[in-house]
RNA sequence: GCCGAUAUAGCUCAGCUGGCUAGAGCAGCUGAUUUGUAAUCAGCAGGUCGUGGGUUCGAGUCCCUCUAUCGGCUCCA
């Protein structure tokens, strides 16, 4: 007998050779049903694998992710198969579940060779696949000799699993059959075909064979698939539903940002309304930034080629940066400035300094220029040109601690009020594989992290740890947020530096009367005007808090009648500090609400006789929420409540 | 940069296998209408069909170049 604990804790006793399956048919007949994948100590297993030893078992349906993994895994077995059997001599290299962080559904790589796919084939694909969904194979799984294994791809010409199968230990090599389809596969299926009842492929892309660019590229295949035709049908709504909130589009719509061809991919302009909000968010950040001791500065958008050798920004990035920049005179080259740090190190360089007067703090919206590759582009999360809104901290070894500490809480400080709360913090540290992508040496990078780590586990922050994702300089905190498609994008970051100090020669007097280099932190709280707008605008939908809208509210009369009557509320609501806009065109009251709504003004007022003759206002919220005929003055209380509300103010520092 | 797709009016789109002066809705303009919570009526105007080239008697439609955009991969100071 085996002793078996289930996810309440419970401990059952089977005997020794029992499945999944079966402890889910002792414990109810609905589970058995729809119990499709099993974990037994922490690893996936089939639904009919044979348990031998005592363990904790848990058991998977659709509901759960792991369940839906399994499934969609499975999916792309029979996918693979019908890919096979419609374009005979494809290679099948692997064919995974798409990750929980980066999506649903599944994909797999293939080498198609001389043969190519695109969308318009997906139709004949996905019959095929819910033909042989139809026929109910089982997954069945079984271990084979690597010599074997080895053997079969061989005579297939397939060196990607022969490359798979030659890093694997023998003895733990297994094949998944399920029609006639067998291939390579660590497990992790559901029961069989039959419940594959809904299947769309996506799209196809490349991806380099291991995720290296210098390998083959194959052929990515994407698509996604449901035990119910509905569920499928609700997940393309939801998609469609995403579209609507794609910053693109309200860019457009709302008038904020556009871009042309004639002046560059990656760059873009920024139209009135959108320059209001930038200037509104840029006031609310200055606002918290002058209260936490920073100070503001300004540097040109261009410098010395040297500038970038001393920083070592060149010799990192030189090559795939914009060219330098070429002047009459012989030899004079200048770059666009791809960060602001080297600049404010020469701020910080003008004169000498004394650990009393430390920390300084400059801060500047600095605009720079970055190439990146053309298929990076990306809406605004991702351009060439871009404001980030910049500062950098020279401070004592001594005050790092509480500097960092401090730009923690101003960067939580601007999430919260803008209602990011479903943000990750990651610890970008260095991969200590790849010494050549860092410069400084390595007592100051643990140094550098170790200051980081200590002080995000202090203010209590729950964050991951990402090897390799450091920038070449130091490592960061960094602040990731999903967009409406559940991309993750960094805005916030913060970044402890001991190199650029040094590569610049900054120095302060310290009390020992001795030079000393001072430590630099690096820090964005939106990350860049551009990209914060973007995921702002995906998150709120346009409809953004009231602080930030331009205009708060639109007035509007019901007939020319009114007009005067409209005008003077308007003036009434600028007393109030309200901003406020007046439509008083010769359209349909209809019409004119529509438009507003469109425009997302977060209140409407609408006056006319009845208004007009009590002196009050019907006010109307964004959505439709009617809050009646009140004053003026009840208006600006809510409006006031509203605002202090979403906008806390920063503690004194 | 790579793989796949897309580019028609200010916006959203139609235009099938190449064939009359390229269409619609919304927005715009003109006129009428004066209306209480998502669409009042009539008329007008608006397009080098992303760029350049080619095939053809004939190209929005087929082929190539370039540019830009979208979905991915790689990259992301």
């Amino acid at each position: 007998m085996i002793k078996i604990t289930l996810p309440d804790g419970s401990i059952k006793e089977y005997s020794k050779g029992i499945t999944p399956m079966d402890v889910a048919k002792s414990i109810s007949e609905g589970l058995a049903r729809n119990v499709i994948s099993a974990s037994f100590n922490d690893v996936t297993i089939e639904t009919t694998t044979e348990l031998n030893t005592d363990g904790s078992l848990i058991l998977y349906t659709w509901r759960d992710r792991k369940g839906k993994e399994s499934f969609w895994h499975s999916t792309s077995h029979v996918m693979a198969q019908a890919l096979e059997e419609l374009y005979p001599g494809i290679k099948l290299t692997i064919g995974p579940a798409i990750q929980e962080n980066k999506g649903n559904g599944f994909y797999y790589d293939v080498d198609f060779g001389d043969q190519s796919i695109s969308e318009k084939d997906f139709k004949r694909i996905e019959d095929r696949m819910l033909e042989i969904a139809r026929e109910k194979h089982d997954f069945k799984m079984r271990s084979i000799s690597k010599d074997d294994a080895l053997a079969l791809y061989k005579s297939q010409g397939n060196e990607y699993k022969v490359e798979l199968i030659e890093n694997l230990e023998d003895g733990t090599i297994t094949f998944c059959d399920h029609s006639t389809f067998t291939d390579l596969c660590r497990g992790g299926h559901i029961p069989n075909t039959g419940i594959i009842k809904a299947v769309k492929l996506l799209s196809v892309a490349g991806a380099y064979w291991r995720g290296d660019e210098n390998n083959t590229q194959l052929t990515r295949v994407y698509g996604i698939s449901f035990p119910k035709q509905k569920e499928l049908k609700e997940y393309l709504d939801l998609l469609e539903e995403a579209k609507k909130r794609d910053h693109r589009k309200l860019g457009k719509e709302l008038e904020l940002f556009t871009f042309s061809q004639k002046v560059g991919q990656g760059l873009p302009l920024w139209l009135p309304k959108g320059a209001a909000l930038r200037e509104r968010l840029e006031n609310f950040l200055k606002q918290a930034q002058k209260k936490a001791g920073y100070e503001m500065v300004v540097t040109p958008h261009i410098g010395q080629k040297e500038l970038y050798v001393t920083s070592g920004h060149y010799a990192k990035y030189g090559e795939d940066s914009f060219q330098p920049i070429n002047t009459p005179a012989e030899g004079e080259e200048f770059l666009l400035k791809p960060m602001n740090c080297p600049h404010h190190c020469e701020i910080f360089n003008t004169r000498p300094y004394s650990y009393r007067e430390l920390p300084k703090r400059f801060a500047e919206f600095g605009t720079v220029y970055r190439y990146e590759q053309s298929g990076e582009l990306h809406g605004l999360t991702r351009v060439r040109g871009f404001t980030q809104d910049d500062a950098h901290i020279f401070c004592t070894p001594e005050q790092l601690d509480s500097e960092f500490k401090n730009v923690i809480d101003l960067v939580l400080y601007v999430f919260g009020s803008l209602g990011f709360e479903n943000f990750t913090a990651q610890v970008s540290i260095r991969d200590p594989k790849k010494p050549e992508k860092y410069i400084g040496d390595t007592k100051h990078w643990e140094l550098a992290e170790q200051a980081i780590i200590s002080a995000a586990t202090d203010k209590g922050l729950d964050f991951v740890i990402e090897e390799g994702e450091a920038a070449f300089y130091g490592p960061k905190l960094d602040f990731m947020v999903k967009d409406a498609l559940g991309r993750q994008w960094q805005l916030g970051t913060i970044q402890v530096d001991y190199n650029l100090p040094e590569r610049f020669e900054l120095t302060y007097k310290g009390s020992d009367n001795e030079l000393h280099t001072p430590v630099m932190i690096h820090r964005a709280p939106f990350g860049s005007m551009e990209r914060f707008i973007a995921i702002l605008l995906e998150h709120t939908g346009g409809n953004f808090p009231l602080w930030l809208m331009p205009e708060q509210v639109m007035v509007l009369s019901i007939s020319e009648k009114y007009e005067k009557y409209a005008e003077k509320v308007l003036n009434l609501l600028e007393n109030n500090e309200i901003r406020a806009l007046i439509d008083n065109r010769n359209e349909t009251v209809g019409k004119k609400i529509r438009e507003a709504e469109m425009q997302k003004f977060p209140y409407m007022i609408i006056v006319g006789e009845q208004e007009e003759k009590e002196q009050k206002i019907n006010v109307r919220k964004h959505g439709g929420e009617d809050l009646g005929m009140i004053s003026v003055e009840e208006f600006s209380e809510i409006i006031s409540t509203e605002v202090s509300k979403s906008l806390k103010t920063f503690k004194e520092v």
